[in-house]
DNA sequence: ACTTATTAACTTGTCATACAAGTTGATAAC
DNA sequence: GTTATCAACTTGTATGACAAGTTAATAAGT
């Protein structure tokens, strides 16, 4: 890695190396080469510590470091356990400033529409072309959940439900980083969907242009698909604004 | 905002709320609300510390969090700046995470390249839809000046064009999560170029493809443009590997 | 009057120590 | 053999201290 700001760039500025950047690459090192291995325990501070010469300071922020992206997990009282890397830990990596991003500009919401449209237009495309009989089975079995979900009237459940339907349709493509992006981009905007509790009454229309997408899949047409599912998001796009 | 793991999920566990979280939270907020404007001065630590009634260690924990998330940029003896906030911002807080994940599997690298060769296919059809004679004069002199490059015999910099094309493409589309993912994923893949120092004899390809993409912006032939930019990329896929 | 050094105040980086809060595993009690 | 208790360990937080770097005001020189 390159210095304090891991920005993977290397036209960017460089800063004085902290002593936590330090510990920090070494620990990478580290996960990176296998030595501590997904499940398995960290040493303690205090040995990291001993073992680099810093003080407790450096190691902590170094090991904070690590929590934040999600590599590893800290719980008080117990040694920190290393987690398996997946693509979902790097897209999750984002979802802070993606957050802050979204709830202050409507812009930004508008674009990331845009580029959902985009992402799943591919994405159906690539599954229509690849699904195989269990994977429609799976796609009209989350229909179904989803349509339980609006009959019970849980609208939580109903969005989780969404969400999982179009994680399907990313899992088909066998693409961990199309599942990671599509479940990512549909859970930042789900947190401004303003008809959460109130239904819209076009919640039938959602589980038709989910029906209809299978079919569409299932019939091996990508460009049917892409156009039924980007039909579809433009229409919903309106379900998800800052505006109540 | 959740709880710790300030994972947008929902469905995550919950963890015990530390106070470096409590005091990022309130923090964020304030940059959110515009207290804290992009370029102003963010408060001392220890005017912090003052305000919200805890210790050193949770305020400095939570603004390295801000750091890391590059929302904010801190250097030895200085107040912390705010920063603007943009997508690069977001997409490039997962550079770590990335990078890790991409140094030790070479299935993600495919599944990258895989993602890549979608998300340009995706970003040169919508180029090709909206492009005006600017943007294929820039495209054009990219084109140039990687050629130039080439010809000076900087692997680097040609790198550099080369992603400075691309980046050029997406911006076409006045989309900036375009912008910023395009540029981030050939950032990540460059790392693996395993002939930056010895040419391969193909750049006269690359740039030949190139220019072949620009015409077909130009003519207004998403399709077109689509197919030449995903054989183009999928020709230059094997340009980014592990193995040396 | 203007520019340049110098310095003093302030701020972040790091360490050491101490204690609170939570976890874990061994021991004791039943 | 199961459960309760406790001692050792680990992370979370506070405090004080000093090093290293920045900033702005002041003094020196032209």
């Amino acid at each position: 890695m390159d210095n304090s700001t891991h920005h993977a760039d290397g036209r960017g500025k460089i800063t004085r190396q902290r002593l936590s950047d330090q510990v920090l690459e070494r620990l990478q090192e580290r996960i990176a080469s296998g030595v501590f291995r997904p499940g398995s325990k960290m040493p303690s501070e205090r040995e990291l510590m001993d073992e680099f010469g810093v003080g407790r300071p450096a190691v902590r922020e170094a090991m904070q470091r690590l929590h934040d992206a999600g590599l590893i997990s800290v719980a008080q009282g117990g040694r920190a356990r290393v987690n398996e890397i997946e693509a979902t830990t790097a897209v999750r990596s984002m979802d802070f400033v993606a957050q802050l991003l979204l709830s202050d500009s409507a812009e930004y919401l508008e674009h990331l529409k845009k580029a959902r449209i985009m992402f799943e237009g591919g994405m159906v495309d690539i599954a229509a072309r690849q699904a195989n009989t269990d994977d429609i089975m799976a796609l009209r079995k989350l229909v179904e959940i989803q349509r339980a979900k609006l009959a019970e009237g849980r609208a939580q459940d109903y969005i989780y439900a969404d969400i999982d339907f179009h994680r399907q349709i990313a899992e088909i493509s066998g693409n961990p980083i199309y599942v990671a992006l599509s479940e990512a981009m549909l859970n930042w905007l789900s947190t401004f969907h303003v008809h959460l509790l109130r239904w819209t009454g076009n919640e039938d229309a959602t589980l038709r242009e989910h029906l209809e997408i299978v079919d569409a899949i299932e019939a091996g047409a990508p460009e049917d698909a892409k156009k039924i599912m980007q039909a579809h998001l433009e229409r919903s796009a309106s379900l998800y604004s800052h505006s109540v």
